[in-house]
DNA sequence: TCTATCATGTAAAGGGTTACATGATTCT
DNA sequence: AGAATCATGTAACCCTTTACATGATAGA
């Protein structure tokens, strides 16, 4: 009952929340957009969908449209439900912000729709918060280090902590969009009451 | 004889291309400094070694200082070289840069001190192209979805496209960084002469 | 009829993660 | 004596990659 789930198991979770689909939609899905960097190869979608199926998380039922080749469209359970929420929820930690900013941001482009803007908010101030921890210790290395680097291995390590700050920007930016979206949503109410 | 190297195969061979080393070193090296996020799990250092040690790529022998426990100092071999060389001299695709700048940025740490700033050069060069090319694809995906996407989910695509705008204008300053360590270079050359 | 697209799968191989295991030395 | 650090490894499991395979329909 312990069964992980892989990064590819939550973004096939977090796609199939915002609309049931097949194997082949999601397939499609990752080749065509831009929502973070996934194999579009059947051989790992069709065994995440099972994987994720036998643990019931997902429940596929066979549609046949127009004829067409027996197609199964998947959708969440209550249990792949509550798994993606706690994914979602799950506090950040220092290590997800030094691992790489992929399952972060993932993360954030489903938690909005899956459960609400509050835990936006909240998964953006905590991205905040570990930035905040975690740039400086970049800057003391370099300042450290600097003399010794190569030229490239220093300017490696500026592109690093360039990228770190402008993510601490965007976060700052990100949160006054979503005030400014709950103030307009206020407005409306207020309008149409 | 067409065995593949792993990324993290061809970051210990630049790790140790620097400076010959043990196992135990590297995993000192990825635990501690912020040269690329590796994992420092025994489990996959060791056996990445041995593998680039049966591949001919590195060559390992005992040095047994001051009565410690064995400890296996690795080096290139001149096959491990000519690997490192390839990968680093490999023209940079579209791909790369889609797939995420991880590998783009540790080939570019290394290249400096493997095969000079002129392969460096060459590196930024290429990746500031490929930026230029990709770059406008998520603008024009941004414009045409924007509407209909959720607010956390623009807000991520947003992010991305912003690190990716950050990482032209990195490019842009690395290679003024480069000619200018270039000219220093000259004059110091003609003022000793 | 042939090609592109829709649609789903399997098999083998490689490699990373996690957990476990061992043993020596140095410092407190 | 015990803890921390140096130092190297193994085994099981899981996942991804790559390559191969199949079959139907729609349009040129």
């Amino acid at each position: 009952m312990k069964e992980r789930v892989s990064l590819l198991g939550y973004a096939l979770l977090g796609l199939l929340n915002q609309r049931p689909g097949s194997g082949y939609a999601l397939r499609k899905m990752f080749a065509s957009t831009p929502i973070g960097t996934f194999s579009d190869s059947p051989g790992a979608i069709y065994p995440a969908l099972r994987r994720l199926e036998r643990q019931g998380h997902i429940r596929g039922r066979v549609a046949q449209s127009a004829g067409l080749r027996r197609k199964q469209v998947f959708q969440l359970t209550p249990r792949g439900k509550a798994t993606l929420r706690e994914w979602l929820e799950r506090p950040l930690k220092r290590e997800d912000v030094v691992a790489g900013l992929k399952e972060v941001m993932l993360r954030f482009a489903f938690t909005d729709e899956a459960i609400g803007p509050a835990a936006s908010v909240r998964l953006l101030r905590d991205l905040a918060r570990e930035l905040e921890a975690y740039v400086p210790t970049l800057h003391t290395y370099l300042r450290e280090h600097r003399a010794a680097m190569p030229l490239s291995g220093r300017l490696a390590l500026e592109s690093g902590i360039r990228s770190y700050d402008d993510l601490s920007r965007w976060a700052a930016d990100a949160l006054v969009a979503y005030h400014a979206s709950a103030r307009k949503k206020g407005r409306e109410r207020r309008v149409r009451s």
